[in-house]
DNA sequence: CGAACCGTTGATGGCTGTCAATTTTGGTGG
DNA sequence: CCACCAAAATTGACAGCCATCAACGGTTCG
């Protein structure tokens, strides 16, 4: 998972929320690709924002730091998804692939035929967060890993088979546990059944109506 | 706090992230002002979207239920600022007066002037959403609530009293936490001198710096 | 005046964080 | 192909924060 355009992930480049897919912004201006290693930064928080990124193979985390280190993810983006919104001119978040992964750039002619086209997957970002708030602030472990699995699975095209680029470090940033916590309940889906693992990142989803039960 | 209209909270206009503020939306078709009394509902979710929404006066919430009644605000929106933005069409959450609160709603031509003017708005909530994100996953209940009593001072003026609009419950929700544990800051807070209660919903922030070192 | 609601405070338990040790995994080099 | 190593993941013990349950005071409204 270290060596840079190592693993494709999933080609499958259906829009979560059918607001965003692999196609280019035709509004935008002339784009390119550019690959990022594994936890390569592709932007920080308080650089000058002026493109917009979309994922065309790997995975990325768009995260905030705390003073004391603390790391709140806030979003994974898997490939064809659209990342890199900031409302002021600047970033507010820092962006790295997890693993080795290619984004396409588009730099911005600030324009309104633009907007239209943002728009619409600004929204779906936003409909995003708020619902991962519900997961993050009223949920417990077991819920939150189940919500996540199930998203995971959602996005690689519904397989139950499903390729996690991230650590479990990653996962628990993003869903506010811990390494452990987040260990120990992948280690009691798997003793329910409800899940099966091969080597870390593998993981089959045996029981899905199970999982999406937790999640009530 | 029950009666409509009953006390227009602030009607200190600033934007809060300097991207929306009492203007109104030029491109919009015409718009009217509809008054809730307290915890009349403005939309529900599922419930076809085609307005946009700016608080006159008052105070609204926005959140979403789970089957078994846990609530997630994700955001409480005071005068000047727009609400409503939703992805496919589809509220996807509740929005409900607090107070008594007048509203306007605007009707949308959905053109791309509109989404030029309405982006901004968007992308400042998005950020807004996924800053509220490390608060609720990687904040402990002080630094929540800290940061909670420095944001609704932000929001009126800056000024060191503030009149909250909402209950215990509903800063609980907002912030993933009970209403005793949010109770329970509230004392501490009082009891450190950081702070000073003239009735429940009215609070004077005495040492603004010493809530703000909480956030880290 | 009583009921209902809101907020506060106390006692207790459980979930999850913390600290620590061990095992597994994945990668490297012989 | 195997040995070795560092990093990641797992598992256990324990503590702490916060949720839960409960009781009480204050305020509002009928």
């Amino acid at each position: 998972m270290t060596a840079p355009a190592s693993r494709p992930q999933s080609i499958h480049l259906r829009g979560h929320n059918g607001a965003q897919g692999p196609a280019a912004l035709a509004a935008a201006q002339p784009h390119q690709v550019q690959f990022y290693s594994a936890n390569a930064e592709i932007y920080g928080q308080g650089e000058k924002a002026r493109a917009l990124y979309q994922v065309e193979f790997g995975a990325v985390r768009v995260y905030r730091l705390m003073a004391d280190g603390r790391r709140q993810i806030s979003a994974f983006h898997v490939a064809g998804e659209v990342f890199g919104f900031e409302s002021d001119g600047h970033h507010h978040f820092f962006a790295e692939a997890i693993c080795g992964s290619a984004v396409r750039i588009y730099t911005l002619p600030v324009g309104a035929d633009v907007s239209r086209e943002i728009l619409p997957l600004a929204l779906a970002a936003l409909v995003r967060a708020q619902e991962h708030l519900m997961v993050v602030g009223r949920q417990h472990a077991c819920e939150r890993v189940a919500a996540f699995l199930l998203d995971m699975m959602d996005r690689q095209g519904e397989l139950p088979s499903i390729e996690l680029a991230m650590s479990r470090a990653d996962i628990g940033d993003y869903l506010g546990l811990t390494i452990e916590t987040v260990s120990r309940v992948f280690s009691k889906f798997r003793a329910k059944g409800y899940i099966r693992l091969s080597g870390s990142r593998s993981v089959d989803i045996l029981k899905p109506e199970a999982l999406l039960d937790m999640c009530v």
